[in-house]
DNA sequence: CTCTCCAGTCGAAGCGCTTCGACTGTCTGG
DNA sequence: CCAGACAGTCGAAGCGCTTCGACTGGAGAG
């Protein structure tokens, strides 16, 4: 390993003199820094990491903590996932990958050991147990989700409450009076996970201010739980027009569905998701959709944390306001 | 922040006696080592990452480089990603999150800089431009996948050959003759990932050896790509009454586009795929597949890295035995 | 022409931990 | 009863880096 000490030999100057090369924090003459850049590359250094973090105080490291559950759509999180990681690398960090297994006491070891600088949270619940935590330990951290209560916190999230509004605004719009909603697992609602209340509370205010009908149910996905979800909806309310759908797993198994029973989309029945844009272009119907910006969440996070860590700006919510894409999927109601 | 010394003081004794009862790396009597205990428990103590590294050259940390492609399954990169990060865990390591992006050149930052102790490459293609790299710096790692030159390297993967042999002698048994393989995208083949290319080794000489006619195509997946593909297929061979699918993206496409065109699975055609056992289970018609053991890849390719750098065990090649579930989309080839 | 200031450099003091060698007593075997 | 072994503890020397204060020489101000 070559150290500091080495280049600053090879180079002629002392190890100070390298280092604020390194980090510019002293002006230095041009071509000592030529000398001490040229010393570097021909040696090949690298500053080792743990003498930096031991010095500075800092670690470049960022901690990522992403849930295990297995009732999220994977593909979203892994999507926050990498953007993170990218975007962090562009600011000079790293990403460390804690999973949920470990629980609150992640934020703990984390936060005690100086491994990270700052911590980015995902799926984070209404009323999540690490909070309090994070707040006491005065970690800098984002929170991705929404909680029930921000005070000192920083959020990033999708506007969730305006996603549904759009979506039921659009399906108005067409002139469906009659709209059911496929919703996330019921266990999602039972975590009191933010997102899906939210969108909820969207949809049924706009359902209200738009005088349209609205049917919520909780749908598990995959093609069982969906096929009776469905059956139950049309069951309930046979003059149902249009669907929201907000869970990737159920997307498919209700085109299928409808397909079978002879509903045409978007002829006999407009359906509008809420899922990535891959998903929704990739479905067997070209979906009318309003889009899951993961990569922007992430790259959001990792810039308000990093200016936090900068000292630069405080607490924060960001809500990035939701944008519906019409595709093949939504058409004007039937005339009766 | 709580340090060492501030609970040796606390606790009565020296520094290092406190590093010991950490380490355990020197006997320590019982009293002793509870005074210890008990001041690390109320002082909230933990140790600083960075110092420990930076004395011990050790950082308790695995780097895992993730790939960035656009073509490979996300939800199995992820369960491999989670698997490797709670695995990790359990030997007392954390897992860096690298993202392909960078390249090669992570390899050397993380080597050069030592932030890791090791590192797992995923998506390994053929003739990687990050191997020489990696023998070059001897750095400990483990490939997830199987390059063309495995001399000096310790790689884990499924056994992809005896998993395309296991696909054609399952629908050789079913007394199926004419097969087709709907393959991943052709941007895999030319990238000459190992899998691909091993699974279709597998799946030829198994064909050779029971006589079968096989018929393989890469295929995008989605739905527009699928029919094309699968159109093809049946114009060119139109006895054929099996197919192998190895592309998730191409499975429901696939047994929608059978459906369509009246042809019952598996009264008419038989489907047996390589995938995830969750998509086998979740798909329209529940999948006769091989299964994509993720985790289990997740947790080796961790277990040889831990081995390696408390200096057991050395360089091997791993291959996971394949393991083909029946369940509904396979049956007797339908007599002429 | 002196005084001040600043760019540019250096030396040294840590950062918090691990680890080696050395020391002290206690126990065992001969 | 003593030599040797060994469990248990301590002090001190780093690990490789950052950063503070101090020093130097030359430029600009008065």
């Amino acid at each position: 390993m070559v150290t500091l000490a080495e280049v600053a030999q090879h180079a002629g100057v002392s190890a100070s003199t390298v280092s604020y090369v390194l980090s510019g924090k002293r002006s230095i003459s041009a071509t000592t820094r030529q000398r001490v850049e040229r010393s570097i590359r021909e040696l090949g250094y690298h500053p080792n990491a743990g003498a930096r973090a031991l010095a500075s105080n800092r670690s470049n490291i960022i901690a990522l903590m992403v849930p295990l559950r297995t009732d999220m759509y994977v593909p979203v999180m892994m999507e926050i996932a990498i953007a993170v990681a990218t975007t962090a690398r562009t600011h000079g960090y790293d990403v460390l990958l804690l999973t949920g297994e470990e629980g609150p006491d992640a934020v703990r070891r984390v936060a005690g050991s100086g491994l990270a600088d700052g911590m980015i949270l995902m799926d984070v619940e209404l009323d999540d147990e690490r909070l309090p935590l994070l707040r006491e330990s005065a970690q800098p951290a984002v929170l991705i989700g929404l909680p029930a209560d921000t005070t000192g916190l920083t959020c990033v999230d999708l506007d969730f409450k305006a996603t549904g509004a759009l979506c039921v605004k659009h399906l108005a719009g067409l002139g469906h009076r009659d709209v059911a909603v496929i919703g996330e697992a019921p266990a999602v609602y039972e975590r009191h996970t933010g997102f899906a209340e939210r969108t909820l509370d969207g949809l049924r205010s706009a359902a209200r201010e738009t005088g349209l009908r609205l049917l919520h149910r909780p749908c598990e996905g995959g093609y069982d739980a969906t096929a009776v979800t469905v059956a139950r909806i049309l069951d309930e309310r046979p003059d149902t027009t249009g669907f929201v759908v907000q869970n990737e797993a159920a997307v498919e198994p209700l085109l299928a569905l409808l397909r079978q029973q002879g509903r045409a989309v978007p002829e006999d029945v407009s359906v509008v998701a809420v899922c990535p844009e891959q998903v929704a272009v990739q479905a067997s119907v070209r979906l009318t959709s309003v889009s899951l910006p993961a990569q922007e969440m992430g790259r959001h996070a990792v810039e308000q944390l990093v200016a936090k860590l900068d000292g630069r700006g405080g607490d924060e919510v960001v809500l990035l306001p939701p944008a519906l894409t019409v595709r093949a999927s939504s058409g004007p109601a039937p005339v009766r």
